[in-house]
DNA sequence: CTCATTATGTGTAGTTTGTACACAAAAGTA
DNA sequence: TACTTTTGTGTACAAACTACACATAATGAG
């Protein structure tokens, strides 16, 4: 087999969240092909390093941002995928606070920008296909494990919490049955300090705790929302 | 990035099920590395056929199988992972009814055996990782979709169904429950036939209705155990 | 043929979890 | 100071889960 002829890449879907709207982060492509449209940041993978350090690499140098939670999402293979010859991408789904990074668009970019992703724009190659597997799997995904707090500031009031899986799941929740439940979860720390945003009564902040969640995950007692 | 030398492979972990057992199905490598050695089923891709199409092609020239459910497992990349050089391996999970089919060895394979997930031999490349992922992805995915019904006869006592998920999720069940549970799901048709394996009262044969499953699912109803 | 053995088939009560729902407290603003 | 806005909290009812025992239909041994 070694007439194989067929390229590796990796592309990364990256979540962003704020203020109630989820986003994603895409490039527009600065060379052919598909040169002048937005595409989800990736590209070949090095000989020598592994899948996730060129997904590192690779976003790092489309478009700056380092990011918080990484993980594969899904292999797209089909031979016709890419106009320039066999190319099978590995591709994953990451997670950031976006006010913590800045973007700057560099080498392949020509331009990065957060979409909502209720207004996407057309993409290049199948990446519709897969940015609508990221989506999906960040809703399955937001149930059974809190990756959700990956989105949000370390500190929070819980509103931003519920606001965050309204949005993701789409539908109505009830605040104190919703409250009851993750604290009874018990992977949430309660702090001292309080946030106040324009009127209202100001909210107390809460912060994930991993630690007690993985002791929790151990002991077989599992996040469910 | 014309100089990248990455080749890129297909693995299968196939899963049968028979009488309390869960079995992975080996073949022992004819050729180098790891000649003689016990390994998943796979190989090379070739460049003009999906990843799909190279998984069930290098499945049946090495053991004659067929498979009945097929899903991408996850994408194995590690620069060391294979001695003769960079290799990316993208792994499938499958299920089959092993007495559905003949196993037969041929290519590379000198033999194919199935494996009691429990007495496992020791494994070429990094195939025990992959094993073990595998086994986890089953555990997991048979709570809350259907597959394990790809693992039993077309038409199955309940008992059958029963010592499937015991064995699977590795504890007791209560029968009465279980059985409630499953029927209240309303995706399993009772037919009008028993069949009666030594002493013991018969059983009625039970047969899963793929149909009303997707019916219910579009509906919003969950498969859960 | 009868009795012991084996596997299937079935209902109910108690507990736990989920759901629906409204008002007081603490801040800002006019 | 009173009006608006957002946070914080408890209870009653419904649904789901759990534990549990005995009758039924077959086989096999004596």
């Amino acid at each position: 087999m070694s007439n194989q002829s067929i390229k590796l890449s990796v592309d990364a879907v990256v979540f962003g969240y704020e203020e109630g709207n989820i986003s994603v982060l895409l490039i527009k492509r600065k060379y052919e092909p598909f040169k002048g449209e937005w595409a989800i940041p990736g590209g070949f993978v090095f000989n020598e390093e592994s899948l996730e350090e060129a997904v590192e690499r690779e976003l790092h140098e489309e478009t700056g941002i380092k990011i918080n939670y990484l993980e594969q999402l899904y292999t797209f293979g089909k031979p016709s995928r890419d106009p320039r010859g066999r190319v099978v991408s590995v591709a994953y789904f990451g997670l950031v606070r976006p006010n913590a990074y800045k973007i700057v668009a560099s080498t392949d970019a020509e331009q990065v920008q957060w979409f909502n992703i209720n207004e996407l724009p057309k993409l290049a190659f199948d990446h519709k296909v897969i940015l609508k597997a990221a989506i999906e799997r960040l809703q399955g995904k937001i149930t059974y494990e809190p990756i959700g707090f990956e989105l949000l500031d370390k500190k929070f009031p819980f509103s931003d919490l519920e606001k965050l899986y309204t949005t993701l799941l789409g539908r109505d929740i009830d605040r104190r049955n919703f409250r009851k439940k993750i604290v009874g979860l018990n992977v949430l720390d309660e702090l001292d300090e309080k946030v106040s945003k324009g009127s209202g009564r100001p909210a107390n902040l809460f912060q994930f705790n991993p630690k007690r969640y993985f002791q929790l995950k151990e002991e077989g007692i599992i996040f469910e929302i």
